[in-house]
DNA sequence: CATCAGGGCCCTG
DNA sequence: CAGGGCCCTGAT
C-alpha cells in the first residue's frame, strides 16, 4: 500500500457521520436579519463552520455529544434548525439546544431602542438600516472562544488560522453531516491532558501554556460561563481577567461576541482603532482613546453594537468590491 | 542572508 | 506603568 492511499483511508476513518436526530424553529425578536447575524465577514473563516447559499453549517460540542447545527431562514423571520448527532436527541434536548443558540446567537435581545438611536445618526442610520436586525452572534461556547482568542494573540490571520486548523486536528473531531464535513472542537479536559511540549509541537508557541492553564481552568469550573451570562459586564470582565493568557483584548472580544454585552467598547486595538477611525473621521490615525471616547458620547449604552454594525458593514462593502484604504489595514 | 513586526499578554523593575 | 520577551512566519 502507498502512502497516499493509507492516508486517505486513516483520514476517511477519523470522520464520524452525524445522524438527523431533530427539528426546532427558533423565534427572534423582530426585527431579525439572518444573513448578518449568521455569518460575520469581518470574521476569518474556521473549519467548523461554512456559510453558503443563504444557509450556515457548524458543529457544536455539547452534553458530552458532538452536534452539526443546519440553519436557515423561514417564514416570518423565524430559523430553522436542524440537528444531527452522534447519539438519539430527546425532543427536550432539542429545545435545550434550541434555547442555547437562541442565547448564542442573540435572537433574545431587543434591539428598538437602537433602531431608533441610529434613526437619529447621520453614520450609522444608513448602516443599520442596511443591516437592520442584526445581532451580536458567536456559535462558540465560551472555552472555545477563548481558544479562538488566545490562537489571535500576537500572530498574523494566516498563522492564527494555521494554528486553530492543527489544534482542531490533533484534539478535536471530523465530522460530517448534511453533505458537508466540518471539524468539531475538543474538550478542555483533552487540551489539560496535553504536555505543553505536545501542544508547541503544533506551533503555537508560548500560548502552549496559555492553551493549557485555560484548559484547566474550565475542568475545575464547569459552571463558569453559565455564571458569568447573568451579572454585569464588569464582573464578567473582572473574572476573565484572572484566567492566565486573557487580556483587554481578549476581555473586548468576549463580552460582546460571547456575552452579547452591546455596551462593551472601553478598549480597541489598534488595527481596529484605524479602520473605525478612517469610518468616523476619515482619519485612520486619530488613535484608539477618541474612537473609543466618540463612540460612547454618541452612542452611549449600545456602543458596541453601533461599532460592529460599522465594521461588518465595510467588510460586506469589501466582500462586494475591495476597498483599497481597507485592504492595507487588514494583516492576512 | 538577517531583521522585524504581527488582530497580546505576562512579568519585571 | 513602561517596556522587554515570547513562538513562529512571511515580508522586506
Amino acid at each position: 500500500m502507498d502512502d497516499a492511499s493509507d492516508s486517505t483511508i486513516r483520514e476517511r476513518s477519523a470522520i464520524t457521520v452525524l445522524r438527523r436526530r431533530g427539528q426546532t424553529t427558533l423565534h427572534p425578536t423582530l426585527p431579525f436579519h439572518f444573513v448578518a447575524t449568521a455569518h460575520k465577514p469581518s470574521h476569518f473563516p474556521t473549519p467548523t463552520e461554512v456559510f453558503a447559499e443563504n444557509t450556515l453549517w457548524f458543529t457544536m460540542t455539547w452534553c458530552e455529544a458532538i452536534l452539526g447545527v443546519r440553519m436557515e431562514p423561514g417564514p416570518d423571520s423565524a430559523v430553522l434548525l436542524s440537528v444531527y448527532a452522534d447519539r438519539p436527541l430527546h425532543s427536550a434536548e432539542i429545545e435545550q439546544i434550541a434555547s442555547e443558540l437562541t442565547f448564542r446567537f442573540g435572537m433574545y435581545l431587543d434591539l428598538s431602542d437602537f433602531v431608533r438611536l441610529a434613526a437619529l445618526d447621520p453614520l450609522l442610520g444608513p448602516v443599520e438600516a442596511r443591516w437592520r436586525g442584526m445581532r451580536p452572534s458567536c456559535a462558540y461556547a465560551l472555552f472555545e472562544l477563548l481558544c479562538i482568542t488566545i490562537v489571535l494573540q500576537n500572530a498574523t490571520v494566516r498563522r492564527s488560522t494555521d494554528m486553530l486548523q492543527r489544534l482542531l486536528e490533533t484534539y478535536g473531531r471530523r465530522v460530517r453531516f448534511d453533505g458537508r464535513t466540518l471539524l468539531a472542537f475538543f474538550s478542555p479536559s483533552r487540551i489539560a491532558a496535553a504536555s505543553e511540549e505536545e501542544l508547541r509541537g503544533l506551533k503555537v508557541g508560548y500560548r502552549a501554556k496559555m492553551l493549557r492553564r485555560v484548559a484547566e481552568f474550565f475542568v475545575e469550573h464547569e459552571t463558569f460561563e453559565n455564571d458569568l451570562r447573568s451579572g454585569p459586564p464588569e464582573r464578567a470582565a473582572n473574572l476573565l481577567r484572572q484566567i492566565y493568557g486573557v487580556g483587554l483584548a481578549s476581555v473586548w472580544y468576549l463580552l460582546f461576541e460571547g456575552f452579547k454585552h452591546v455596551d462593551a467598547f472601553d478598549h480597541v486595538s489598534p488595527w481596529e482603532a484605524k479602520i473605525l477611525g478612517k469610518l468616523l473621521f476619515n482619519d485612520e490615525t486619530v488613535g484608539a482613546e477618541r474612537v473609543v471616547r466618540t463612540a460612547t458620547k454618541r452612542w452611549g449604552a449600545w456602543r458596541m453594537l453601533a461599532v460592529h454594525y460599522l465594521f461588518e458593514d465595510i467588510f460586506w462593502q469589501r466582500r462586494a468590491q475591495r476597498v483599497p484604504w481597507l485592504e492595507k489595514l487588514i494583516r492576512l
